[in-house]
DNA sequence: GCGACAG
DNA sequence: ATCTTGTCGC
């Protein structure tokens, strides 16, 4: 579980963006190569003494095989097939733009104790929607060589138009230049939208899509969901 | 210089 | 992220 790149965790926030670039660089936006069967999601929580950050994990298997061409299939059946997680010492501070510092070394490690390889990473921040292009799902794409979307809750960077209030309504969310860098999604009729872009190995067409189909009950799609749950659940039982 | 700012 | 109950609107 590698992508083939590496560097170090503890630097400078000069150092730390001069690390997005080349992450930033290295994205791969292309289609699926493989149908999506297992799906995990991602997200993390600070112990209450702000001293330790869990990562949790669940990895969902989808009753039908997501083929990333068929429109979004509401209702879509799930399995939770497995549920891992991993603790850390918090050392680099929260900065806007800087996230992946602090969250994505925990992260890759409770990714990597996952019995099976998913065939789909699903964050909870931003991907290609940075200012780098280097979010959180694309840090953690390219160095664990995993195919992963961002999909958050809020705006980092980026304008956009705000979608119609029916479920499925979206808008391109575009960089300075007008390029487009996200889509600005609209899960569940009338709620907050979320933020999807291209973490690493997916298109944002099936990136969206995938998670409209999965968040057919919620506004979040499940399988980050879950790991929220299971997050806020381990933060109040830390280790020694 | 001022405002914005994932989790 | 985290602190927190009930309440208004689709």
């Amino acid at each position: 579980m590698s992508g083939g790149f590496h560097h170090l965790w503890k630097v400078s926030p000069a150092q730390a963006i001069s690390i997005q670039k080349q992450i930033g660089s290295r994205i791969i936006e292309r289609p699926l190569r493989r149908p999506i069967r297992l799906v995990a999601g991602v997200d993390a929580a600070i112990a209450p003494a702000k001293d330790k950050i869990v990562a949790a994990v669940v990895l969902l298997q989808l009753q039908d095989p997501w083929l990333g061409e068929k429109a979004p299939v509401p209702g879509q059946g799930f399995t939770v097939l497995e549920q891992q997680h991993a603790w850390a010492d918090l050392d680099f501070p929260y900065i806007p733009g800087l996230l992946s510092f602090r969250e994505a070394p925990v992260v890759l490690r409770a990714l990597q104790k996952l019995p099976r390889r998913p065939d789909l990473v699903i964050l909870d921040a931003q991907g290609k929607a940075h200012p780098r292009r280097a979010g959180l799902a694309s840090h953690v794409g390219v160095l664990s060589g995993l195919p992963c979307v961002g999909c958050a809750k809020s705006r980092l960077t980026g304008q956009h138009r705000q979608p119609g209030l029916a479920r499925g309504s979206s808008t391109d969310l575009l960089d300075k230049d007008g390029q487009v860098i996200g889509r600005v999604l609209r899960t569940r009729r009338a709620v907050k939208c979320l933020y999807v872009s291209v973490g690493h190995l997916v298109d944002l067409d099936q990136a969206s899509r995938i998670v409209l189909a999965l968040a057919c009950r919620y506004r979040l799609p499940e399988p980050t969901r879950l790991a929220h749950l299971l997050a806020a659940k381990l933060r109040l039982k830390p280790p020694a």
